[in-house]
RNA sequence: GCCGAUUUAGCUCAGUGGUAGAGCAGCGGUUUCGUAAACCGCAGGUCUGGGGUUCAAAUCCCCAAAUCGGCUCCA
């Protein structure tokens, strides 16, 4: 056994020194040194590793430290709650992008605001002693007696997850003098060389967090907090927190008054006007972009008969998201006959069939209807309305319709993840063949968009087959690989996921990362040869015999309540001018220039442009501000010199103010902008 | 759905058992002004909804809803 082996080569092997001893010999500054790469693992400094290993030190400095530091800071979290809540449990508690969390099980109740500013306190206490980490490889009996002896069922269940012949580790911080001793864990490491490492920690939030992830197990409470090197860097990620806060969708839906919600249609927004306008110029620029690329755009029901779900094996597959309405008619004549049986409670059998209309679900009444939570099924009741001919092919089909997914209550999102709501939703139909090139095309078209919008960085994931799913395996192969192929023709780096892929196929998924770094998943292109099967499709090939197609799922921005979402906080609410609602402002110096300045402004709108005005009471300063605060691209100034020289003074959003220009000039400036972006070729 | 928090005027928020407040926005008036907030006044509230405790509830307790941060799930 490998573990075996490598101890009985250390035993044999004394000579084997610490990462510490080795560099120092070397003459190496260890000051800020965090930590060591050896051989591509990264180890503590006191930790002895074989000798001839290639050593390379990690410093403060390096991104590679942060993760050994808000490890570190986790246990002296741990060590910390344990010291102040009494019986609290330790689970587990990683180093995660943004910093760090511990989950703990406390039976006395949850953990407040008070309670983590008590806990910082005493960790940076903690920091300021530097107290050192230390390693320890213990065998599995001494661990297991030492955290069952301690009441750490949670650390046993996680021993006992370890494969046997791996080493297991525990850490210790802390002064053995002191009479809060030492704190010790279960943990693989590795750990700074002592807690003056730190230099700043701070704990951010509490959330309920399951045991091993899973909602069937304990519910824990999870700390979330952060670690730097320094104070400096520390104030840097919370002005980076503060920033997102500020580009925050939802509060920029409010303050531009692009959309609302109301409790009476949960996570279903209200476009308002200005709202209305953005979401509908998204769509047009898709449908220009649809014409070029051999799209056609159709109108499908919103509520059909269950028997379309039924077919496509949503109301089996996809149930639980579902909304399944009824007619009040319905309702009427359940109710009427659930009345008539209670009237005529000695027979049998009417009072049998009450009983079924208690139940709901067996009477017709109920579940006769589905509103649609996706448009491909409707599109295949399309394919199948006549013959097809492969000549046809690839049929692709885009349908902006309106889906509506019930989502549980905790998960709703502002307008990333909401109940009702649109995608740029298209289905190709193709056959076999035309598949690699329908995906490469798509592929093409998407880059481009995303471009367009100012994304330059994309991820693209692979996801592959989920455990519920329809289809035999030999077809999930065959899709599976042709994305792949596709991928690896095409040389996009890409990122498998297994279990990942929607229920009908495999899908590529396509991620981007925003102006303040952070990644969202929009487009995808889904590979289907079971909603074919399922609906029976075929077209006529060119041997005159019948084929099954098969069927592309894409979308580009996913769903357009989200893009706009993502979009808002990329460009922090600061909309080009071809998307604005309101691409310029006319502002007058005073009262006296309203007349002008509805000229102006009405010659603008003339010329197809969206142009407001602002001639009221106010001071310049103020109607600035607020036009300002609005994010307006443009506005336009008015006072005596304009009106005498027929001119307007522009100032930009972005580059300020502009020289006094004619009307007609500055009509040329907003319309050559105002012109929708042309998605460009891949470089 | 689960854990925790929040909900007071259109918006942002104060008010912790004893007569519901501020700023901004709105409306009226005064001011007619040159690049991020003029001045004065007026109006605006079943304090999210329901139930309870109390002489008395925005405030304490219970139930529900919505929202926020997570978990789980996803476009």
């Amino acid at each position: 056994m490998a573990g075996s082996r490598r101890r009985a080569l250390s035993m044999q092997r004394p000579e084997r020194l610490t990462p510490r001893a080795l560099l120092q010999e070397r003459g190496v500054d260890l000051r800020d040194v965090v930590a060591v790469r050896a051989g591509g693992r990264v180890v503590d400094l006191h930790t002895p590793v074989d000798p001839g290993v290639e050593l390379e030190p990690i410093r403060a400095a390096d991104p590679a430290a942060l993760a050994v530091l808000r490890h570190s800071a986790a246990h002296v979290m741990a060590d910390v709650v344990q010291r102040l809540y009494p019986g609290t449990q330790v689970t587990i508690g990683p180093a995660i992008d943004s910093g760090f969390y511990y989950d703990f099980d406390r039976p006395d109740g949850a953990f407040t605001e008070r309670d983590l500013a008590r806990i910082e306190k005493e960790m940076r206490a903690l920091v300021k002693r530097d107290v050192p980490f230390v390693r320890e490889e213990v065998d599995r009996d001494r661990a297991r007696e030492l955290f069952a002896g301690m009441g750490e069922r949670y650390k046993v269940e996680i021993l006992e997850s370890i494969p046997a012949g791996e080493a297991i580790s525990l850490y210790r911080h802390g002064a053995p003098e002191s009479k809060a001793g030492t704190w010790v864990d279960l943990c693989e490491g590795p750990h700074v060389p002592s807690t003056r490492f730190l230099g700043a920690v701070k704990l951010t939030s509490v959330a309920g967090a399951y045991w091993r992830g899973d909602e069937r197990r304990p519910m824990l409470q999870r700390i979330y907090g952060t670690a730097f090197p320094t104070e400096e860097a520390l104030a840097e990620h919370l002005a980076r927190l503060e920033e997102a806060q500020r580009r925050d969708h939802r509060k920029l839906g409010k303050e531009l008054e692009l959309f609302l919600f109301h409790e009476w249609a949960p996570a279903m927004p209200f476009f308002l006007p200005r709202g209305a306008h953005v979401y509908h110029s998204l769509i047009d620029w898709i449908r220009g972009l649809y014409r070029q690329h051999g799209y056609a755009e159709v109108i499908t029901p919103q509520i059909f008969d269950r028997r379309l779900f039924a077919t496509s094996g949503h109301l089996e597959n996809y149930r639980e998201n579902m909304y399944l309405p009824t007619t009040g008619d319905a309702i009427d004549a359940a109710r009427g006959r659930l009345d008539a049986a209670l009237a005529a409670p000695d027979e049998p059998a009417l009072r049998e069939r009450a009983a079924r209309v208690l139940l709901e679900r067996d009477h017709p009444a109920f579940e006769q209807l589905a509103q649609k939570p996706m448009n491909c099924p409707s599109h295949c009741l399309l394919f199948a309305h006549r013959r097809r001919s492969y000549r046809e092919l690839p049929w692709r089909v885009a349908d902006f319709g309106r889906l509506h997914r019930y989502e549980r209550g905790g998960v709703v999102h502002g307008l990333a993840r909401v109940r009702s709501f649109c995608q740029d939703d298209a289905h190709i139909f193709c056959t076999p063949e035309q598949i690699a090139d329908e995906v490469r095309a798509f592929d093409e078209l998407l880059f481009g968009v995303y471009r367009a919008f100012g994304f330059d960085r994309v991820a693209v994931k692979l996801a592959l087959r989920p455990e519920q799913r329809v289809g035999t395996d030999e077809l999930w192969d065959r899709a599976e690989q042709v994305l792949e192929q596709v991928l690896t023709e095409t040389g996009v780096p890409f990122e498998k996921l297994p279990g990942e892929g929607a229920f009908y196929g495999p899908k590529l998924e396509f991620h981007v990362t925003d102006a303040i770094g952070r990644s969202w998943q929009l487009g995808t292109i889904q590979l289907d040869y079971a909603l074919p099967e399922r609906f029976g499709l075929e077209y006529v090939g060119t041997d005159g015999a019948a084929h099954r197609p098969v069927m592309l799922h894409r979308a580009i921005l996913g769903s357009v309540e989200r893009f706009l979402g993502i979009y808002l906080e990329h460009v922090a609410g600061k909309l080009p001018v071809w998307l604005a609602p309101e691409q310029a402002r006319i502002v007058t110096v005073s009262e006296k220039h309203a007349e002008y300045a509805a000229l102006a402004r009405d010659e603008l709108v003339a010329r197809g442009l969206r142009v407001g005005l602002d001639a009221g009471a106010d001071k310049l300063g103020a109607k600035i501000r607020e036009a300002r605060l609005a994010r307006l691209p443009y506005l336009a100034v008015v006072g005596d010199d304009e009106v005498r020289d027929g001119t307007l003074t522009p100032r930009a959003r972005e580059e300020g103010d502009l020289p006094a220009m004619t009307r007609a000039a500055f009509a040329e400036l907003l319309l050559t902008q105002a012109e929708p972006p042309r998605p460009a070729p891949r470089p």
